[in-house]
DNA sequence: GATGAATGAGTTTTCATTCAT
DNA sequence: TATGAATGAAAACTCATTCAT
């Protein structure tokens, strides 16, 4: 497949145009959810007139769809690398929560959401698993052994629940919620989970 | 404090017309976020007028407040009982999820919200924290006698955040979240902690 | 059936309303056609904001409708008598046109004139060519005597064509169009063929 | 006038392209109107850029006064001889439709249509009349010798609108209106009244 | 206790048109 | 000879809210 390498001063312009669309969007989409959001806002924030917008995306969905996307990509590329301590990965739910916020916003807020937007999420989410897993296997293996890969891979969803469920936690009562400390407490239970399984099957 | 016991047929007429307002804007509410529903779309499922339902409250918001207090108040009178298994808690999530897509949805929606709703919210977390606390507690007593009290209450925190994290989850994808499941491994998670920490101790 | 006879002051005053809408876009639609009619025009012209507009009528489609059923019933409850002289008819072309132009107009624009009223339109043409037909077998009568009625339910097709035609032509060359004098032609040619078949017949 | 009479690749282009905005722009004015076509639903026929479109007409308007002008030219070109049979002349209102219904319809638009182009129909007609004229001179002379020409004058008028009728009956009501009958009938009725013309004049 | 009608600001979207390249 | 991008005005329609009855 041919691509264009050389864009043009106005095409240039034009990509430009188009994430600054996404990005106004993405931000408001996360504060106000998809319905409180509105295209003159998005015009507001991003400084393109609504006639402008609407030449990038075919409708207010679309935009979702493409925030949705460039979120995902964009959450792909920050993830803290595998053998990062937990801390990190825990923190990272804070500094970088509008994504995640977005994801959940539109999860429930279901109606608007198109299955391919679903499916983006869907996929994000099993990358994020994953990660766990990997994370897991990796401090169930002193306790675990041979082990850790399966016993990891049943835990990761648990930890993924408690990813959920932190984050949003957090945005309920934001003081009383200590997500690295969620975190800290999780890793115990399971590695004492662990523990218990193997010595037991011995 | 007095009650009226008695309604007249009006006074009995208005109970009915704001419950119906109520259960109406209940479920749209859960279903598209506070943004998302139109006085006219709540007018149209109760079958009301809106001048009515302005008759009844001094606007949308005043409708969010409602619906969160009624919803808290039904989610406490219909909470499994302290003694009833961790299977039957987990089922609730699936069988009443109105109250807590709401829940989540308003907190996550931001912006739009009061504090007095924010806070009937937090006050219905924290009963269902207890609520968590006691059933940790008494699966905790057989290993970790009377440090289950204090475990369980460390421990609640994060239970509550797995059912938050599970709740969201199953939205998502619902096949894939198995939430009994995922109550059943925590349950054997924080018991193989709670031992750990008591055997550590002694 | 019921019908409220008596209507409250308020009520009234919706009613008017309507016909204020229906008024100002009848004279809009059948001089700009429907898509060239705006609903801030009608808006402007009424006299009423849009949002009044869109409580009485669901939306633009809806007031074509209403506009073509009104216009009918006008048209049918101001029809020329039977027995009024041919130049009466003719010259209520000239008179009434607004109803006339507006039929031609949604007839010819399609596309987003619903069926329903098409069927209008049919009806109101269908009275239209009775009428003709009637009047043309009066003055058939005494050419050809009790074939009259017969030639005329021919003949009155023709005759409603005519009008038609006439009626357009006058709007596209308005000087050179005219009109009652065409019926005349018409009327002279249709009795001059009205002899040859009977005198033929006989 | 000199004429240039090879075209270099690009200006073949040009002219191509400029052929295109002109077929798709008559199709959809002839169906919606001049005010129902927009410019990017002229674009999106044409498969050209909005930008294209601009490029070789100066407006909307421009775009309409073309429209008309290669209608009426190709309507001359294609208009059945003279000697055609009349059902010849009547079929071809049913065959090539789009250049009628848009000078219908924009004569009864008014408003946006400037008087170049109201110009441009009135001159067609005008054509057309003459051709009916030729047409009816031809079949009045077995019965008006030669006052035929004078009365086929006089008759055209009427014959024209009965063209203009018969089109926009057929298109209210397509299966009650019978184009070529309505041509027969209107031809006897011509004939006979000439016959009586010319007899009591004798 | 209730509601039909209204209202004006706001919504999403389309428009005709321009212009740098 | 074209065209991708932009633009602001206007389109159709919805909104939360008010109010006379």
């Amino acid at each position: 497949m041919f691509m264009k390498l050389k864009l043009t001063r106005r095409e240039a312009l034009g990509v430009e145009s188009r994430r600054k669309i996404i990005g106004a969007a993405s931000a408001l989409m996360a504060e106000r959810g998809f319905a409180g959001t509105s295209i003159s806002s998005i015009s507001k924030k991003s400084g393109l007139p609504s006639g402008s917008i609407y030449w990038h995306f075919a409708n207010k969905q679309a935009i979702l769809a493409a925030v949705v996307e460039e979120g995902a990509k964009h959450w792909f590329e920050t993830l803290p690398s595998v053998d990062a301590p937990a801390d990190k990965i825990a923190s990272s739910l804070e500094d970088h929560p509008e994504f995640l916020r977005l994801l959940f916003l539109i999860a429930l807020e279901r109606r608007e959401v198109d299955d391919a937007s679903l499916d983006v999420i869907r996929r994000a989410r099993s990358q994020g698993r994953e990660r766990l897993r990997t994370e897991i296997t990796s401090y169930l293996q002193p306790v675990a052994g041979s082990n850790a890969q399966y016993l990891a891979k049943e835990y990761s969803t648990l930890a993924l629940a408690m990813v959920d469920g932190a984050f949003v936690a957090h945005h309920i009562d934001p003081q009383t919620t200590d997500i690295p400390e969620l975190f800290r407490l999780l890793r115990r239970a399971l590695r004492a989970l662990a523990r218990e399984v193997v010595s037991s099957e011995s």
